[in-house]
DNA sequence: GAAATATGGTTCGGGACCAAACCCTTGTTG
DNA sequence: CAACAAGGGTTTGGTCCCGAACCATATTTC
């Protein structure tokens, strides 16, 4: 039998979490190819986070969730809040906080919907306009670096599983 | 000429995104594949995590990150605070107060190491061992949910191509 | 071996984040 | 049409989150 452990405080460094779970899960009835690939989604997006925001957001002073719902606004053009927390992905009162947030640096700008006075437009002021327009392909640039290494039909295949996940969770969420 | 635009107000319930994002972005120099895969990355993420959120942790007082928090040091055993922090995809400032909350419902423990006095060891209590042994076949059967509608080929095509993003952005990272 | 440097964790300030409670406005129902 | 229910945004309380400043302990350098 091989001696898996090794030294007492840099094993992290030594052996790979896969490897780790095997050992500690080896046993279990678990469906290890599940884990996988929810755990590499999970992993995936956080690096890429982190990527994003250190090379394209550094210096602009616009966080993660300020820069996608900057994004959901200038792709959609004018917006009801809740449509963009939904797209987002954040809840309309995180939205509210990350809005005012926005609105303190000038970037987007709030209107009361006449037809409805409960609701809330959103849109871009022109210089939240002129710094996705700059932003962007900046950001794609990195996006593009994040796949480098997959090639085409690998990037299809990965956006088009993905998908399927998405609509799959979506479709089952609860009212 | 087309007419695009569809209703005022619920276009958004209409239309997708990628159209959207096509109709907005459709003249320019962009790679769309990268762009397609890193985003359906980010959103098949978010969906996870309210998923398991919404499932598994619902009812436990377990935030998502404590859960991956604990679930580190449940894989490792015994582990500095340090590769915690790595493993689980946080700052080290954020970990202190996330252990902070998790010692406060008595899941884990902190000891100090006595061959150097600046490091912090992190282990499970029995009852956030015995946490852990409920929560993690739940945790597995909601992720083979996610990935139901897969085959098992897509699903291992599907973590590989994600660990080739994972190790190409941990290997390119800045020191 | 004392001073300078590096390493590890905590603290701090400003945001992000959610669920639940709260208003206000609109729609429904008797 | 008045009471009631539903819908939409904000507020609140507690946690997470990061980078930078901080403090204590180790290591290196001279």
């Amino acid at each position: 039998m091989r001696e898996r452990r090794t030294e007492m405080t840099g094993h992290h460094t030594l052996r790979s979490t896969e490897e780790a779970v095997g050992d500690r899960l080896g046993g279990l009835d678990l469906d290890f190819e599940a884990m996988w690939a929810v755990s590499n989604i999970y992993r995936a997006s956080t690096a890429i986070r982190n990527h994003l925001e250190q090379t394209v957001l550094r210096d602009t002073g616009l966080t993660w969730t300020g820069f996608v719902v900057m994004w959901v606004v200038w792709i959609w053009g004018e917006s009801e809040t809740r449509y963009v927390a939904k797209e987002a992905g954040i809840a309309k009162g995180t939205l509210t906080g990350v809005l005012k947030t926005l609105e303190s640096h000038r970037y987007v700008r709030r209107a009361p919907n006449p037809a409805d006075r409960r609701r809330v437009m959103v849109t871009l002021t022109p210089s939240g306009e002129r710094l996705m327009r700059s932003l962007f392909p900046q950001f794609n640039r990195e996006e593009a670096f994040v796949v480098k290494e997959l090639d085409s039909r690998r990037r299809r295949a990965l956006a088009a599983s993905l998908r399927v996940v998405v609509q799959h969770l979506e479709g089952t969420a609860r009212p």
